[in-house]
RNA sequence: CGCGGAGUGGAGCAGCUUGGUAGCUCGUCGGGCUCAUAACCCGAAGGUCGUAGGUUCAAAUCCUGCCUCCGCAA
């Protein structure tokens, strides 16, 4: 079965891992994003599925768009059985979608028609939900919209993070794929439309989301904590500096929101409730756990992590 | 040359402006108190102040180069 590969980030790389290292399928070319400058430095980086392609020796393409003629042709050059995506982040036009035999698949970070669109796993977290996973589905030219074919969930764990739950569903969403894939060959895949006035979606992250409301509930301040990380971090504002927030626990003390009322263990008020502190970054620093920030900037009960 | 912060015992910080005895909160080790403890009391160990030069009678502190870490922006 010939496959051509479109992912980017390293989410996409267990499935690709996966298909390479299968007899049974033979991996054309991946398609990834170009190489993009990363860090202070603006050292060009290639994308994580880019590296994993070069390890296995297959081609890789990181055409700018999809839509000129002549990246179409290349792709249709390539015979397609089938068009596996896994977070390509470009759009497909329908003369991409057409090409292969078996249509183009796409794993997908949530249970649609919950969470479609751009960040359906942080959406998970920083939403409380209890359970969410992957599902593929027969792509079609709309975002997400595509008929399901098979799920797979996970319960997220109550202090999980969205990277570890990240970690988790890259592995399940390459078992996804390979069961997807062995029942298109053997004909029993079925199709299942999308329900859309079920529908969610899962907007991308934003800089402003970032910062944290006291005023919330723990359970809000701490969903959106690890929802936001490992990227792109819950913040809150420290004597005039932004102060990063890694990790919290959620503890039922109360008081007045946004003020510390512990030191030790370093504990932060919220609307209702309030967040022990456990890992935190303050703006030119290295992140260190939460007790030793209080500890060197001599922080005490009733100081306020508002300004 | 994108803007900015930082490197000081094991951890987090202060000291630097105005050079002159290495400081604070913890941790560690020993001892004490206690039914007990992450609590409290007493004592101890542990630092060529990122690095290489320069200025000076004298540099953590002033000047210059370099290395490393980090925030913003992309």
């Amino acid at each position: 079965m010939n496959i051509v590969f479109m992912g980017t980030p390293d989410f996409a790389v267990p499935s690709l891992t996966a298909l390479a290292e299968s007899e049974k399928y033979n991996v054309r070319a991946v398609y990834t994003q170009p190489d993009k400058p990363v860090g202070r430095k603006r050292i060009l980086t290639p994308p994580d599925v880019k590296v994993c392609a070069q390890k296995y020796g297959i081609d890789v393409y990181q055409p700018s768009t999809l839509k000129d003629e002549s990246v179409v042709e290349e792709l249709k050059g390539l015979e397609p059985d089938v068009i596996v995506v896994i977070a390509y982040g470009k759009i497909l036009p329908k003369t991409v979608l057409d090409i292969p035999k078996f249509g183009c698949i796409n794993i997908h970070g949530s249970l649609l028609p919950k969470l479609r669109g751009a960040a359906p796993i942080q959406r998970s977290v920083i939403d409380g939900e209890e359970e969410t996973g992957v599902t593929s589905m027969l792509m079609d030219v709309g975002l997400d919209t595509g008929d399901m074919l098979l799920k797979n969930s996970v319960k997220i764990l109550p202090d999980e993070t969205a990277g570890e739950l990240f970690d988790r569903l890259a592995p399940l969403g390459a078992q996804t794929l390979l069961e997807t894939l062995e029942k298109i060959e053997n004909g029993t895949i079925e199709r299942e439309k999308q329900n859309d006035s079920l529908s969610t979606y899962a907007a991308m992250l934003s800089k402003e989301e970032c910062v944290i409301d006291w005023n919330l509930s723990a359970d809000a301040v701490h969903n959106k904590v690890r929802g936001m990380n490992p990227w792109p971090v819950a913040v809150t504002m420290f004597k005039g500096k932004k102060l990063k927030i890694y990790r919290t626990r959620v503890c039922n003390r109360s008081g007045e929101p946004s003020k510390v009322i512990s030191v030790n263990p370093p504990v932060v008020a919220c609307g209702e409730g309030s967040v022990e502190l456990l890992e935190v970054q303050l703006e030119g620093k290295n992140r260190m756990n939460a007790a030793d920030f209080f500890r060197g900037q001599r922080i005490a009960v009733s100081d306020s992590f508002s300004e």
